[in-house]
DNA sequence: CAGGGTTATTTCGGACTATAAACTAATATC
DNA sequence: GATATTAGTTTATAGTCCGAAATAACCCTG
């Protein structure tokens, strides 16, 4: 449970504060970050001078002094390493580079079809994008510090620590995957590779960079043709005890209804997912699949010419999507819930004011009213920026490797 | 966020890691603390030698060798602070006395009628209670730690932080309270209040004595009249931004069905609180008001005796429970669910398999194979115990006031 | 352009910590 | 009684942050 601390840990914590200071609040003086951070100015030379040192943090020139002896810009060094995020969708493999402070340095898609793909081929094609764009971006291999991989699915990971991942466990339905393990993909590559749930790391970017960006309790909510949920409690992604935690998706709103893709019925999934929002709206007959993208935009076109199906169909899905947003305003009192996901976008970018209206009518009155519903700032990249946090925020506590 | 550290904090972590150590685990050794924590000899005999200096431990004689030296018996000095834990319940207010190692050294009990008291009759219960507990324990008032509260409602919290629990507010529906503060009730008593939930102080309980010991992942379910939650998440409970996080009673599963009295449909608490399964059995006559538990008994006695209504209703509470536990295992990935209160207590006692199965059919295979669920081991002491554990947590974190 | 004021950063010494290693204490065993 | 063994303490050392003083680098004024 508790663990014990050294002076050792000490050093360890206010070198993290430091460098996630950096990464999150760019470029500052020195004095600035002891102001932050609350740490000594003599404190703040000395761990500086070891990021100095190492190559992690670099001075960047003056600040113009305001009475006094001008301030040294300092900031993280970007070219100090490098970062790989990949995210495996349901139709394509995304693999992106970043520097050290999470800037796109390039990127590599491949598309696959009928939603299927295997493990090994998804393992050939993330070796293939790091290859090229390794050389892309003339970048020695050694420089990289991990590949993070955002999956679609259940990742099961036996320690609950970070550093553990690398022995993680998937379970993909959507991909046909199950209890499949990524452990010598770390061996080929060279690097050490971290892999999560695409909803959890697309969690953590919107925690680190989005709309959830410095608050402690927030819910990220994720609407495609499924859903999900990643949740952020005491400034930190909440996993579970294996991890597996956040499945909002396939909570249960209603004691019966469809049958939902997981098996049972009257998931929130069955509500609120496009795939069964096209349904409920054409009834069965499965024309969208596949192309639910077009069906939804004809869905809002028809909402737009007032055509009552429709109407009727995008007032259930805000009913039922209030109401599924609401069981999670009373279980976790968040400050801020934010919708994401392709059709959550659509949604939200309509009737974000309607959906936070039922809500509020369905939550307890005091979580209700200080939970904030937003939309989501990040667009399709979230996963493998997230996902690219993952080794990022091992080097942010551990260091450099050894 | 984070939290720059320091050289005294590795101390206070040390140390509140023993303390804790030598609460739960009971009387050792110095070397089997040392072995248990990971702390060295040499810190193990520094932070030991603190603690007895300032009384908090006690040497209590020796172990048989084990072929060398024999072990010296360190243990916390029961006598060395008093804490009161007190339980606002609907019908009663009970404060208990306990000394450093949680034992009940006495308690107080005060009826009241017809669920109504008003917030100033409490404090001067309270005052009362343990005014004749320090009399009759013939203990000094400056011996007291702290006093904790819970309270049936939802305790709103400006800081999240613990020690800052004497300023919060409180609305209790069920006592008509709205927005009730007990700040003068410190100054009067001469020692600190902490103010929190009643489920949430159960839950404390729970996970430092019952069913939750050691367990990092785990939700206590209470179910009476109505029906709560505590969850402990990471080892530690979690309370959300504003500290009412947890209302699982009034979360929705059902699109429409009886209204709650929070004044919407569908709640939990409506399908499986005990007030709400007597009404479905016997329709709504309001036969058992104030007289709950009678009815669950009769309830019960006719399900034995084969009534096929009673059977319909006992039925209902399985399955509904189930789903809406299974709600919580998809969320949150618990390792452990813990049914509590009186009424779940007695459903747990008689259907603890047949919950756990519906439970299980509902969730998601991964999550739902990894919960287990079991009753409470606590009785009706446990809000006024873990009460207790409040101030109990301060002093082991921050040590002796001042 | 010299000198005083101001702000930023570094240096230095002090106070605390944990720990390894050496040491002392107290027993069991032969 | 000698030796081995285990428990616990003392000592020396290496980190650690921080306050205070020192230094650096500027602005402003006359």
């Amino acid at each position: 449970m508790a663990k014990k601390a050294s002076v050792r840990d000490v050093r360890r914590t206010n070198r993290a504060l430091l460098v996630r200071h950096l990464l999150l609040g760019g470029e500052t003086s020195r004095s600035a970050v002891g102001f932050d951070t609350g740490l000594s100015p003599a404190t703040v030379t000395s761990v500086m001078a070891e990021l100095l040192n190492e190559q992690t943090v670099r001075e960047e020139g003056f600040l113009d002094s305001v009475g006094g002896r001008r301030r040294v810009i300092v900031g993280l060094n970007p070219d100090a390493a490098i970062l790989f995020g990949a995210d495996v969708g349901e139709t394509q493999v995304t693999t992106a580079a970043f520097d050290l402070t999470l800037n796109r340095l390039g990127s590599r898609t491949t598309p696959f079809a009928d939603r299927r793909i295997e493990p090994e081929q998804v393992v050939a094609l993330l070796i293939e994008h790091v290859d090229a764009l390794l050389s892309e971006l003339e970048i020695n291999r050694s420089k990289v510090l991990g590949l993070g991989l955002g999956v679609p699915g259940i990742v099961e990971n036996p320690a609950t620590e970070a550093r553990k991942l690398r022995e993680s466990i998937v379970h993909a339905e959507v991909l046909g995957w199950k209890a499949v393990s990524f452990s010598n993909l770390s061996t080929t590559l060279g690097f050490p590779v971290y892999i999560d749930n695409g909803a959890k790391t697309t969690t953590q970017a919107e925690s680190w960079y989005g709309s959830a960006k410095g608050i402690d309790h927030a819910i990220v909510v994720l609407i495609g043709d499924g859903a999900g949920a990643g949740i952020i409690t005491n400034g930190r992604l909440y996993r579970g005890s294996s991890s597996s935690a956040g499945e909002w998706g396939h909570t249960k709103i209603s004691l019966d209804g469809v049958r939902c893709r997981c098996g049972s019925y009257g998931c929130v999934e069955t509500f609120v997912g496009a795939s069964a929002v096209l349904e409920r709206w054409r009834g069965r007959e499965d024309t969208w699949t596949g192309r639910e993208t077009e069906g939804i935009a004809a869905l809002l076109e028809a909402f737009e010419d007032g055509h009552p199906q429709a109407e009727d169909a995008v007032r259930s899905v805000i009913n039922h999507l209030g109401l599924a947003l609401s069981n999670l305003v009373n279980l976790y009192n968040p400050q801020k819930i934010i919708v994401g996901g392709w059709f959550g976008d659509q949604i939200a970018e309509r009737f974000l004011e309607e959906i936070g209206a039922a809500m509020r009518r369905f939550s307890l009155e005091q979580p209700g009213s200080e939970a904030v519903l937003e939309r989501s700032r990040l667009g399709n990249d979230a996963v493998a920026l997230g996902a690219a946090t993952l080794p990022l925020d091992r080097f942010i506590e551990m260091g450099w490797p050894q």
